[in-house]
DNA sequence: TCGCCATCCTGGTACTACCAAAATGGCGGT
DNA sequence: ACCGCCATTTTGGTAGTACCAGGATGGCGA
């Protein structure tokens, strides 16, 4: 086990510890025996912890996780990092995707240029193929809404959005095993297309905002009742 | 120098070196002769920001700068680390922010509950007493705002929102110089509070637009001469 | 002038050693 | 038996050294 691969194994380490024990995580020490590395490799794993406020590292006293507290792009590299997220957090998360998406959507319309334009082309067009072969588009889903909020040529927008993204990641491929579900969204997408290339804000935010309403519960009723983890 | 100071001392130096060079920053034997710290040192602070994808360290070849492709939180806690930035981040980093807060005073107006009108209701209380004395409500305006998102009973919401009021921190004061913008900004405030009281959230919404847009023009001004939506 | 190879440089990793303060546990007094 | 004090242990913080292996570079020879 080498590089950044053990921050991971570190981070989960840390979280389960803290859950049976009262927030308190195992010295470095002992970390750096339990997985093999350097304490060296282990500080440097805790200083992006503690950076993204995952943990805080109390002199000559130890290491005290922080379950709750967490920002979005601390989520999403949990997330990137393999680690599962709480319902809850899922169901926040795209409670702000909405929002930002739906606003997306009415900026685009008036500031998406030519390159944006035949990216989404692009995006419908392969989306299609997929569909035509029986696939789903997940992937695809996620480029064209991307693209949209890139339209709004804001760069900050975007990397929060993508951020957004990556914290549903795995779950998002679930929904798009159903094929009506992926042809009712390709159906949308080209809708939305339509509405941005005419420059109707007013259309292309309310087809955005029925066009998540469908995502949304689809999510609701997948996270709502239990807090089962897959 | 110790501690985790010397990590916006490196991230300077870093983003410095970077545009006089061609993104290749200094060799980590030579940051730590640099800082007179140990390497290990200088290591834990690359990692935060190579995970914060400020930079990216490639093995036997050295360290490389993200000029651009930085996220939220990078650019806030380099923000609070006191690096400077660019006009346009702020400028996108304000748009973004208006989205999220009109939206939050359409959703809080909803879901706030007891507390949240408590706490808002202090903070007015504080703000009056501030202007009463011909002081700026700058610290009372975030918290303002802020309690507004955090109605929302979003913390993911809340924690975005939080690392945007970071970024704009200290140019934030400059605004609340003038006595009358205090004073005009205390009174929508309030007419803020009511709505919210009186779970109107169209008005609180519509209020929250017409708030924000005099602090907009103010940013508008102030950085470039360009279109800030609403 | 061009291509190849030895050398240097660089990040990646491990190990050792101290320091100082927090945490702990045992001892002694009450 | 309980409590308070103090010596010991633990822990994060930091520095320094040593090696490795592969990229980067420059000089030498064809």
């Amino acid at each position: 086990m080498q590089g950044q691969e053990i921050l991971p194994a570190i981070a989960t380490h840390l979280l389960d510890s803290a859950r049976t024990n009262g927030g308190k995580a195992p010295s470095e020490r002992d970390l750096a025996e339990h997985f093999s590395v350097s304490r060296g490799q282990v500080r440097e794993a805790l200083a992006i912890l503690e950076a993204m406020q995952v943990i805080e590292r109390r002199a000559k006293s130890g290491i005290y996780v922080n379950t709750d507290n967490t920002g979005i792009e601390a989520m999403a590299f949990l997330a990137r990092a393999g680690l599962p997220l709480e319902n809850r957090q899922i169901y926040e998360a795209v409670e702000v995707r909405k929002i930002h998406e739906i606003k997306a959507a009415e900026l685009a319309a008036a500031r998406a240029d030519d390159e944006n334009f035949d990216r989404l082309r692009d995006i419908l067009v392969r989306s299609e193929e997929r569909i035509a072969q029986g696939e789903g588009i997940d992937g695809l889903d996620q480029e064209f809404h991307l693209e949209i909020v890139r339209a709004t040529q804001n760069t900050l927008f975007l990397n929060i959005c993508t951020a957004f993204y990556e914290l549903g990641g795995n779950r998002l491929k679930v929904y798009f095993r159903d094929p009506d579900r992926n042809r009712k969204s390709h159906e949308e997408h080209k809708q939305i297309f339509e509405a941005l290339v005419n420059r109707d804000a007013a259309l292309a935010s309310a087809l955005m905002v029925s066009h998540l309403r469908g995502a949304m519960s689809y999510w609701s009723e997948l996270l709502q009742p239990a807090e089962l983890s897959d």
